[in-house]
DNA sequence: CTGTTCAGCCGTGGATCTACCGGTAGATTG
DNA sequence: CAATCTACCGGTAGATCCACGGCTGAACAG
């Protein structure tokens, strides 16, 4: 469990954060260490779990999704699988997060049209209240952890 | 703009945001085409930005961010340079989406411990009045869009 | 001190993949 | 019809991946 990642475990991470596709050798390179031993290193990071995958980041507006919402949902039931199969279906729900508060789940949602988006909404209000906030803007497309959590 | 995307580029869309680092051979074999059509596939939707870059995804609790959170931050200025400046030097500070609504931010932050939170909720107080829910869980750690949008 | 063990690193060589070339079929245009 | 364009294919040289064995230094027991 507790893996303690040296820096050259962290100078990995966040290369391959940044440019997944990177080659070994040439992460290699970047990390100072031979090509061997970052294949290493990398595979012991992919098994352990701590890279967990690999994926490509598709710009949503370039590929007809023009809205980008935040939906908070306040869910009275506890029947949580009929939620769980919407989300399983509708692939315009980027990411489903449940919090404690008011507002049991945070989504965020893409859609082509002010249109769907309120198809979206009415689907997602069957099961309870809906806040629906509109993204303007978001700084980063995505941007994961660079180094270990501060000490307190 | 109207860059149009057949039901190839879709496919190799699925395929890269599911194993961002599968071999264009491997891909090519995946979706019907040769090594050398699927790499000049990939080079432009590359080129045409709509694959904005690849990264890899690492597992935060194994790292030791144990917690996640939704902070909302109702902002009622609008110097934004001091923000922006907090949001580069804080990679704790997963995500930040500027809405509609009161709350004008809505940040997702990872932390190692409740005193760290507490810290970085601190440190975004100073800019507004905020509104925190941790996350339980979340569905998927990223899902991006699978198909065009639904036309309405 | 000596020998053993082990983790981490390196270099090598065969298999695989990538980048680039020319060639072809079908659609479009003049 | 000829010219052109697009998307595809196959082939090849060079780069990369991957599994192997050897090397080194630290930790440790005798």
């Amino acid at each position: 469990m507790t893996e303690t990642l040296d820096p050259t475990d962290w100078a990995i991470l966040v290369e391959v954060q940044r440019d997944g596709r990177v080659p070994l050798t040439e992460l290699g390179r970047r990390v100072n260490l031979s090509a061997s031993a970052t294949t290493e290193r990398v595979k012991r990071l992919e098994s352990a779990g701590i890279i967990s995958g690999y994926r490509a980041d598709v710009d949503l507006t370039r590929v007809g999704y023009a809205v980008l919402a935040v939906v908070r949902l306040k869910y009275p039931g506890n029947k949580h699988e009929p939620l769980r199969k919407l989300l399983a279906d509708r692939f315009e729900i980027l990411e489903c997060l449940r919090t404690t508060g008011d507002d049991c789940y945070t989504l965020k949602v893409a859609a082509g049209s002010m249109a769907h988006l309120e198809q979206l909404v009415n689907e997602l209000t069957e099961f309870g209240s809906t806040t629906t906030n509109l993204v303007y803007s978001q700084t980063q497309p995505y941007r994961g952890p660079q180094g270990p959590p501060a000490e307190l």
